[in-house]
Formats: structure tokens, C-alpha cells, sequence
DNA sequence: GGGGGAACGTTTGGTTTCAAACTATTTGCG
DNA sequence: CGCAAATAGTTTGAAACCAAACGTTCCCCC
């Protein structure tokens, strides 16, 4: 099942990540035991590091991210912004903090975001006069609007990722689930 | 092979998360389709989002990231730092846009996160002397001493996520790298 | 051998994020 | 009932990050 990595283009290769062209310096010290038969002083060794879930987990998370960003086009929503719109979407009415718990953000940090949406005009945010401390927000016409651009964009980038992830997409995203389920 | 999570603890789970403990308002509206026979009107429907690979990435490195951090103990060293000081020690020599290619950071990134770490005595940076435009950094000894202690935590943290992983670990982080590698 | 372009590191500016402190409201318990 | 504790949202401060612009140094090629 998924064959490992074979070759691919950019920066990690085979636990090694090609270095700085031409690296002056470094001519390749203690690299634990393994003496490697003609490798370019230009790689960097990234030794347990490359076992490492953790590790994985930021880099693979990372390129996703700044991939999604990047080719967002028009306006500039970046996964967050995103992932809110869709919360909104399926949850009208839906309280601020609640939308924090649903994508994992502080509720500090879902303040100004929902402050610019609603400089934008996507979303509406209105007093709560069941619970006075509390605000009530929908997706406007706008917003559902701009959400449904947004969904072509993401489902196309996540049909990247499900290219990758192959056949076993389905266990892949258990894990990770579990993963931000599990550990505590 | 991995059952599906089984009712975790925390945020996630089953596609829903729990709500505001009471939830005044959200009475439940447009869940699109689905009839829920009894569940309480204080949980939050994630929808089409759960299945994102990209989304599920993000809470996952998220969890990790936090549970590191929190329980790094002694020095506020996160996952960044750590990540530095282990392709410090297995590539001595090496100059801060080969570290920054490998722990995928930018170079602007780097230089403030080595000042510090030279701040605290674990790195020194000296200038080339072969190519002048740039650094060589090398782990000292409290250096070691340190990622020594950090590595022991390093892998507790690790070995979690491998019991999340199962059986299939080497697979998940063969899709993870080659996220990081094939996304353009 | 001289110059254009590339690469190294730094600086600056902006974004996203959390944590902690704070205000306003609501709820629960005694 | 009445007050203590919890909850909603905001503000403030700090950290980590990127992108772009910049000065310095190096290398390739004419």
C-alpha cells in the first residue's frame, strides 16, 4: 500500500533535503556511523527527526496550508477564514465560542477574525437577546456566495491530498482525527 | 485496521463537538438532510469540512504541537526550536538556509530563532571564514546537554502519537512526507 | 578581470495565533 | 432571594511565522 516516497520534487527526499548549492562549509561531519557512498556535501541529514509523527505532522500541514493559501485567488481567505465560513454555514446562529471549539481557535483569536468577515460583509453578527453576553451569527447572502467559490477551490485542493493519500484516505484521516482527538 | 475513533475525550468527535454547554440560541436549523433522532441542539456540525484532508491536518498538528509545547517542561523550547537543534547536532557546520530548507522555515524565520538559541548559550554562530556572506553553526556543549533532555521528552511525545498510529505508522508518515514533498 | 546575477543573512511590516486579564451577563446553590 | 462561580466576548501582550526589500559577498561568463 502506498509505496514510499519515490523521488518526489522539492524539499524532502529521502530523509535528506538538498542543501545550499554550493555549501562553502560543512564538509560533512560525524554523520553517525552510515558512511554514505557519494553524496553531495549539499544535503542535510535530518536524522530521527524524519521518524518523528510530530515533525511530519507540521511539514505536511504546512505545505497544505501555504498551497491552499496560495492559490485561493481572489480574496485572500486563508484556511481559517475558510473552515469558519463552513462551520457558519451548516451551524446558523452558532455562537462565537462555539465556532472556536469547532475549529480549534481561542475564542480571542475568533474575535478578529469574525470582525473582518463582517468588514467584508460575509457574515452577521447580531446581540442575542435570549443570552445578552452572547453573539448570534449567520453567513449572508454575500457570504454564501463567496463559500460556494470557496468550496470549488478547496474540494479541488483536497483532491490533491486525496491523490495522495491514495486508497487508504480513509484510515490517514482516522489517525489524524484521533490524533487531535486523543491526545488530551 | 485502526477502528474508527472511538468516542474520544476532547474537541472532536463523530463529526461533532460539543457545544456551549447550553447553546441559547442555534435551535437547530437547515442541518441539510439528516435527521438526527436525539442529539442536543449544543453541538456543532462540521459538515463537509471533516472530511478535508487539509482541515483534519490542521487540528492534528494543532493538538501535537500544543501537547509538546505544554509539556516540554524546564526551557520553553517547542517543537520549532527543537526541531533546529536536532539538524544542529547531526549536521554540524551547517549554514541557517540549509537548517531553514530543512525544518521548512523561512530564512527570515531562522535568523531570530538562532540569536535566541545563541542567547542561551546552546548554538554559536561564526562567521565563515570561506564564504563570508554566511554563518556556521554549531551545537555547544550545553547545547547537547540540553537537546540530550529534550530528545527523552521528544520521544515520550512521539511514542503517544505512535500508539494513536498503530500498526500503520510507517504508512501515515510516508503520506505526510509526501504531502510535504509532492505539493508542489 | 570585470560585471551581472545569485545566494547569505538581516530588517521591516503584516498576519495568525494563544494566554491572561477584564467586563458584562447568566446560572446555580445555599 | 442573593451572591459566587461560570460563561461570552473583547482587549492586550507576546510569539512564530512569511514575504519583500536590502546590503554584502561570491561566482559565472564574456
Amino acid at each position: 500500500m502506498v509505496p514510499p516516497s519515490k523521488g518526489g520534487r522539492n524539499p524532502l527526499r529521502n530523509g535528506r533535503v538538498e542543501g545550499a548549492g554550493r555549501a562553502p562549509t560543512a564538509t560533512r561531519a560525524t554523520t553517525r556511523g552510515k558512511s554514505r557512498a557519494r553524496t553531495l556535501a549539499t544535503e542535510v541529514d535530518l536524522g530521527a527527526l524524519q521518524n518523528f509523527i510530530g515533525f511530519n505532522l507540521r511539514i505536511a500541514q504546512d505545505a497544505s496550508f501555504r498551497v491552499f493559501a496560495r492559490t485561493s485567488g481572489q480574496k485572500s481567505i486563508r484556511p481559517g477564514r475558510f473552515a469558519a465560513l463552513m462551520v457558519l454555514r451548516d451551524n446558523p446562529n452558532i455562537t462565537q465560542s462555539a465556532l472556536g471549539r469547532a475549529i480549534a481557535r481561542d475564542k480571542s483569536t475568533i474575535t478578529p477574525l469574525l470582525q473582518d468577515l463582517q468588514r467584508r460583509g460575509l457574515v452577521k453578527r447580531t446581540r442575542s437577546t435570549v443570552d445578552r453576553r452572547s453573539v448570534t451569527l449567520t453567513l449572508t447572502a454575500a457570504g454564501e456566495r463567496a463559500l460556494q467559490e470557496l468550496m470549488i477551490h478547496a474540494r479541488d485542493h483536497d483532491r490533491k491530498l486525496d491523490a495522495i493519500a491514495g486508497p487508504v484516505k480513509a484510515e490517514f484521516v482516522a489517525i489524524l482525527r484521533k490524533i487531535a482527538d486523543e491526545l488530551v
